[in-house]
RNA sequence: GCCGGGGUGGCGGAACUGGUAGACGCGCCGGACUCAAAAUCCGGUUCUGGCAACAGAGUGCGGGUUCGAUUCCCGCCCCCGGCACCA
């Protein structure tokens, strides 16, 4: 172990032999020791090819608090797997033409030596991969559970089409309305695809976030507007021979509906444009453009008049009705009451089309309602009816009430609550996925595969061209006799989305291993994580859909909690400053960081940047998220080659809160390194003077040796409760960082003094161990200790250390500081005051003035109030 | 468009419950060591004025509440994330 002991830091040779050690001692074993268990969790990587920042930073957060917790006895569980199925791989197979499961599978081999080489303490006994058949049987099979139970149905949804290549596109594939490889104009299409029907667990979803109190406040925020529970009625308005129902959270303002508006893909609609040929090119021209909610919510408002009128349920009125490409089919029932005096977009629409505007709630005193302009007042909820009859005069919560009763004794409507929510539509038209298990036969139609032929092994040798899902051109796949009358049937080709694997991969690390169930009885005694840590972007949809997956198999009888994660930390994105040069065409080529020097003026601030190879200066272009399109991703790999794994981490914990996003910066990384070092040479030289065995004897210290030891415990109080409560692993280094620079400046004279900074060191590389575990390891040897630092305990506070002889308290004058005194803790009021007015700058200024008032916060400042 | 977050020195950030704005680090300036450079060490560093003591201004912009506001309230501006088939 002569790496270990070396007298220069060297990490090149000291982290692998550390790891080494770690793996002999089998340290990272989930069922190692007997503490109670901590769950510490990090969203698994999509295998892209290479660890990037943002994976480092996010399995850094997420080491850190596994390790605080192991040096707190507890047992801790920190596994790492790949949510290997998805659209890159695809995308590499067209462009290299390599399989994806080959591609995928060097991926996954590569990005394990890579997080290997940081020295997390990941149990990896207990790696999955979404793409090998031992896990994502366990897909299948809960899917037909979910079928038996109806939460799986069949139904049609709405997707972007390709025309030229026949195919299916993501909306990542679809720019600015054009196919990405075609550049043909998108269309929408409907297809038969399954769903499941979270929408009946929306309430239960909506409910529990309240009990979420370990999830930051902005994410449950979103997902609560996500589900987007809304209190309204549905009505019914008779229209020839049938009758068109809508949703509308303004019931209120029924009086003030004018016309009503259904979605191009309402069956009325299709109707309706059977035989009027301008109709059906208007709704063909609807099915233009995607399908994402920011397109629509975009596009301009259109609409056209179908000729048909609608009776208004109250009034008997006929109102037309009309199409418009801002009623969506898959919200509500497809088709709107308009009132356009009290909804903007209603406004809007009604302006373009000269439609009728009619008042119905009274504005503000002194408010007058002018149609042509929106003002968000007319919105309002609180106001009186005005113009409706026999409703007018009540407030708008009791014209509510009065007309959904009105309506329910004609049998035109009753009260209902709707959520934005939508049942999640799992199909995908793509090769890489988990095949969905059916069977679709012509006389008996879709059946389910039987549970004992599980799992539908996906073949892995097919290549995707574009032009579609290859597993439709395998015959292999395809062909299999029915499971219920035995003729020839085709297997299904579409697999399922990606979310579904993502949406309780955290279950299976608890038991990877049996090949007999999907979770057995280990799995309650992990779960719920304790600590889930991830992007900020996966806020909505991956969170909430492992929430639901996680109801199911309760409901199932599987898994015994409600809520999959406890506490939730949403990291920051990683950036990096960005440099380009133009072309006459003004077309932009970007520069690495790393190609590029920046060139300061004498107070340090950036005046111009030169690439390093052609000395020609670049444009600095800003501080932007790492991507392969601005070209300014930093390697973690190449500054772990340079600087060793420690540096590394202690930058990406440094920077930034876990929560912000964490700006790179080469100079910052190399600041890390030279604090690394630092510590390395106190210890090294202290430990050189021999290993101190005495005891300290607080009592014989002087005052600068108390002083540093109330540093010291001030020092683990602030990093404890900165890892256990706060997150914020950028003060705790600070806290650590400033403990060493008073250690630095301390000169011992006596042998007790050594035993002060014995106690020092062997509490500062505890505390700093989570972080740069290597270096921590290897100087707890160098300061005589036997075995791994990580069983050595978490250092404790000794309180009677933080005692003071003194405080500082800050006089203000007014509000403004003035001076400072020293008084002894906990002064009594008077005698505070009094010393504050005699300091010399305080008593300058109010000399002439005429004391009003003084403030004492006690042991902190005196505000004097004077005129 | 809708929902969510953010804006503090030259830069990353700190200030936790309304109480010293700028901890810690980077950069920069000066010094020591060196033939020299790198590395290292020591000192300084919000801006303006001043030799200094100190004074004035200052947390995106405009208002408000308060003895006191980066922190709370109202109105704006700018940047970023998500929007259901990227993961």
């Amino acid at each position: 172990m002569t790496e270990m002991t070396s007298e220069t830091y060297h990490p090149a040779v000291l982290e692998p032999a550390i790891r080494e050690f770690w793996e002999t001692e089998r340290l990272h074993r989930a069922d190692r020791g007997d503490g109670e268990t901590y769950y510490c969790l990090s969203m698994f990587p999509y295998p892209s090819g290479k660890l990037h920042m943002g994976h480092m930073r996010n399995y850094t957060i997420c080491d850190v608090m596994s390790r605080y917790q192991i040096m707190r006895g507890r047992r801790v569980l920190q596994p790492m797997g790949w949510d290997a199925f998805g659209l890159p791989a695809e995308n590499a197979a067209m462009a290299n033409g390599v399989p994806p499961a080959e591609w995928t599978r060097a991926n996954i081999r590569h990005m394990r030596g890579q997080l290997q080489s940081l020295g997390f303490a990941i149990d990896w006994e207990r790696e999955i991969a979404t793409c090998n058949p031992d896990y994502y049987r366990w897909n299948q099979w809960f899917f037909l559970q979910l079928l038996e139970r109806g939460i799986a149905y069949q139904k049609t949804g709405t997707v972007n089409w390709d025309p030229v290549d026949q195919t299916v596109l993501a909306n990542e594939q679809v720019l600015d309305g054009r196919g990405w490889r075609t550049g043909a104009l998108v269309e929408k299409r409907e297809i038969p695809m399954y769903y499941l029907r979270i929408t009946d667990y929306a309430q239960e979803l909506l409910d529990s976030l309240d009990q979420l109190d370990g999830w930051p406040d902005r994410v449950r925020a979103m997902q609560a507007n996500w589900i987007g529970r809304s209190e309204g009625a549905e009505i019914a308005f008779a229209c020839t021979d049938q009758v068109i129902k809508v949703f509308t959270t303004r019931p209120d303002t029924l009086m003030g509906a004018t016309f009503m508006a259904v979605a191009a893909e309402h069956p009325l609609a299709c109707r309706a444009a059977e035989s009027n040929p301008e109709l059906a090119a208007f709704i063909r021209e609807c099915q233009k453009g995607g399908v994402s909610e920011a397109d629509i919510a975009t596009q301009e408002k259109l609409g056209m008049d179908t000729g048909l009128t609608a009776t208004h349920p109250l009034t008997g009125e006929q109102i037309p009705v009309w199409i418009a490409n801002y009623v969506l089919m898959g919200y509500g029932e497809g088709a709107i009451m308009a009132v356009p005096a009290h909804d903007e977009r209603d406004f809007e629409f009604a302006r373009k089309y000269d439609l009728p505007i009619r008042q119905v709630i009274a504005l503000p005193e002194g408010q007058a309602y002018d149609d042509r302009r929106w003002h968000e007042s007319y919105a309002a909820k609180d106001g009186t009816l005005v113009d409706s009859g026999p409703y007018t005069g009540l407030s708008c919560a009791d014209g509510f009430a009065a007309i959904v009763a009105d309506l329910e004794k004609k049998g035109a409507g009753k009260a209902r609550v709707q959520f934005r929510l939508r049942d999640w539509g799992i199909s995908r038209q793509r090769y890489w996925g988990c095949p969905i298990p059916i069977i679709h036969c012509q006389d008996c139609g879709a059946v389910p595969v039987p549970e004992e032929d599980l799992p539908v092994v996906l073949p892995e040798d097919l290549v995707p061209d574009g032009a579609g899902n290859p597993l439709k051109r395998c015959e292999a796949f395809l062909n299999v006799p029915c499971p219920k009358c035995g003729k020839p049937a085709r297997r299904e080709t579409d697999t399922m989305d990606t979310f579904v694997d993502s949406s309780w991969y955290f279950l299976r690390y608890t038991c990877p291993d049996n090949d007999r169930a999907m979770v057995d009885e280990r799995t309650a005694e992990w779960m719920p994580v304790d600590q889930y840590i991830g992007g900020i972007e996966h806020a909505i949809l991956h969170l909430l859909y492992a929430r639901f997956w996680t109801r199911l198999m309760r409901d199932q009888g599987l898994v015994s909690v409600d809520e999959p994660f406890a506490r939730l930390l949403t990291q920051g994105m990683v950036l990096a400053e960005t440099f380009y040069r133009e072309d006459e065409n003004g077309r932009r080529t970007w520069f690495n960081p790393a190609e590029v020097e920046v060139q300061r003026d004498a107070k340090g601030g950036v005046v111009s940047a030169v690439r390093v190879e052609d000395g020609q200066p670049v444009i600095p272009g800003g501080v932007e998220k790492m991507a392969k399109s601005k070209n300014n991703g930093v390697d973690p790999q190449a500054l772990v080659d340079q600087y060793g794994a420690d540096t590394v981490r202690l930058f990406s914990m440094f920077a930034a809160p876990p929560e912000q996003s964490l700006e790179w910066s080469e100079a910052g990384v190399e600041g890390s390194w030279r604090f690394l070092r630092r510590l390395w040479n106190g210890v090294q030289r202290h430990a050189a003077q021999g290993v101190v065995t005495d005891v300290l004897e607080v009592r014989k210290l002087d005052d600068n040796g108390l002083a540093l030891r109330r540093l010291l415990h001030e020092t683990i109080a602030k990093v404890t409760d900165d890892f256990g409560r706060r997150l914020t692993f950028n003060t705790a280094i600070a806290a650590v960082m400033e403990c060493c620079n008073g250690l630095a400046r301390f000169e011992p004279s006596a042998t007790n003094d050594r035993a002060l900074v014995q106690e020092c060191w062997t509490a500062l590389v505890r505390l700093i161990a989570p972080v740069t575990p290597h270096l921590s390891e290897a100087l707890w040897r160098k300061l005589g200790a036997d075995g791994s630092v990580f069983d050595a305990g978490w250092p404790a506070v000794d309180e009677s250390a933080l005692a003071r002889q003194t405080v500082t308290l800050v006089v203000q004058v007014n509000g403004k500081v003035r001076g400072r005194i020293e008084a002894a803790p906990g002064s009594e009021q008077e005698l505070v005051e009094g010393l504050a007015r005699a300091e010399p700058n305080v008593a300058r200024f109010i000399a002439d003035k005429t004391i009003r008032k003084v403030i004492v916060v006690p042991d902190k400042l005196v505000n004097i109030v004077a005129a």
